[in-house]
DNA sequence: CGGCTCCTGTCAGCGTCCCGTCAGCACGGC
DNA sequence: GCCGTGCTGACGGGACGCTGACAGGAGCCG
C-alpha cells in the first residue's frame, strides 16, 4: 500500500506521514504542487492526501490534471474549515472525499481507510498484537476475543501509544495530545492509565519509570 | 438505451442530445416542465438529464413529482454553477447527481456513464442487514418486512453511516454532510437521529459516547 | 389565498456515564 | 528506612446524549 502526502507545512506533512506509515502504507511525499503532479502521473498510489494551499501549482489544478489523464486513484483533500466553496470546488475536481483542517490524525486515517475499502481495496483497519485486536475504524478493542469498551479518552491515548508504539511517550507528551491545554494535574492521566490497564489487562500498557508509558506489542 | 434530455434551451438541448446520442443513447427530448413530467411517468428510460429552471413546472417539482411515484431512474440535475442551495436541494428532491452549468459535455457523458454503472452494476441497490432492506435507489426502508417512511433528512444520515459502515461517524461529520454549513445547534442532528431511532427501531442506528454514531449490521 | 399537513430546528429537562480530584498505598532507588 | 514516583479505589460535579413538546415554515390542495 503506498501512499503520497502532499502539504507544504512541514510539521503537518510530518504528522500526516507518520499517521499513514503507522497505519502499514509506504509513505511519498510532496512538498509543492509540481513535485505532487509529477509523482501522481508518473507512479502509482493507492491513496493521496492533498493540501489545496501549495506552492508552485495550486492543489486542485493538481488534482484535475490527474483526473483529466485518467488517474483514478482515491484523493482526501484537506481543506479549512467551514469553506463550504473549496468543498465544492475539489469535489467537482475529482476530491473523492475531504477533511476540514485542523483535524485530528485518527479521523484522518479513519477516512482514508474509508475510502480505500470504497474502492475496493482492503482497509486494514484491523491490527493484532498477541491476543489483543485493535479496530482502528470502530474505535473498538477486544482482548483474547472479549470486546471491552474503551471511552473516548482511554481510546485516544491507546491509539497515540500505538501509533507511537516502538518508543517511550513522555507523559507531558501525553497529556498534551490528549486535552491540549495544561491545566490539569498530572493525576489525571495516571488514573486514565490505570483504567485502561484494569480493562485491557496486563502486558499492553508499560511504564518506565521516569520517562513515561509504551505500548507492549507482545501480549503476555 | 434510452435517455430523456429536459432543457428549454434551445441551443443546450441539441447539444446535450446529440453527446448522449453519440454515446449510444436513444434521446427523447422535452422542453418544459409537464411534458417532462409525463414521459418521466409513462415512458421507462435508463437515464434522465434535467434542467431546473422550466417553464410550466419546476424541474425540482418534476422530479419529487417522478420520485414520489416509484420512477426510479438515475436524474443527472443541471444547476447554476455554485448554487450551493440548488445543490442540496436536488439531492434531496431525489438527484443521483448533479452538474454545474456551464459543463463540457465529456463531463456530462462521464457522470452519465458512473450513474449508470452505479444503477445497474454490481453495487446491488437493495442491500440487506438483518431484517432491514435498504433500496438505494428507491429511497426506501422496510424493516421485518414493514415499510418505513423516511424523511430526505433522515434518509441521508441514514445512507450516510451506511455507506460509511465499519467506521464511527463522528457528529461533525455528519452534520456537515446533512447540512454543508455549520449554522445549526449541535442537537438538531440529536433529533433527526431520534427520530430514526423511533422509525427503525433498536440494532439500526448505534452511539458511541465521544466519537460518534455508526450503523448496526447485526439488527436485534 | 387560506387552511392543512408534514418536516425540522430549537429548547428545556433528565438520566447516564465520564473523568478529574483526592487520599492513601505499593514499590523501587539510594 | 526514607523519599519520591507512580498506582488505585472512591466520589461528586459535570459533560454528553436522549426525549418530548413546540413553533416556524414549506409544500400541497381546494
Amino acid at each position: 500500500m503506498r501512499a503520497l502526502a502532499v502539504e507544504d507545512d512541514e510539521r503537518i506533512a510530518r504528522d500526516v506521514a507518520a499517521a499513514l506509515e503507522g497505519a502499514g502504507f509506504r509513505v511519498e511525499r510532496a512538498a509543492d504542487g509540481e513535485t505532487a503532479w509529477f509523482l501522481g502521473d508518473t507512479e502509482d498510489f493507492d491513496l493521496v492526501v492533498l493540501d489545496l494551499g501549495l506552492p508552485r501549482m495550486d492543489g486542485l489544478s493538481v488534482l484535475r490534471r490527474w483526473r483529466a489523464a485518467g488517474r483514478d486513484m482515491p484523493v482526501l483533500v484537506l481543506t479549512a474549515r467551514g469553506s463550504w466553496q473549496e468543498r465544492v470546488e475539489g469535489i467537482e475536481a475529482g476530491a473523492d472525499d475531504y477533511l476540514p483542517k485542523p483535524f485530528r490524525m485518527e479521523e484522518l486515517l479513519a477516512r482514508a481507510r474509508a475510502l480505500m475499502r470504497r474502492a475496493g481495496g482492503l482497509g486494514a483497519a484491523v491490527q493484532e498484537f498477541g491476543d489483543l485486536v485493535v479496530d482502528l475504524n470502530r474505535m473498538s478493542v477486544a482482548r483474547a476475543g472479549v470486546p471491552v469498551n474503551l471511552t473516548a479518552l482511554e481510546w485516544r491515548a491507546l491509539a497515540y501509544l500505538l501509533l507511537n508504539r516502538a518508543r517511550v511517550v513522555p507523559p507531558g507528551e501525553l497529556l498534551e495530545h490528549l486535552y491540549g491545554d495544561d491545566d490539569r494535574e498530572a493525576n489525571a492521566l495516571e488514573a486514565v492509565i490505570a483504567r485502561l490497564r484494569r480493562k485491557l489487562g496486563d502486558g499492553v500498557v508499560g511504564t518506565r519509570r521516569g520517562f513515561g508509558y509504551f505500548f507492549e506489542g507482545t501480549s503476555g
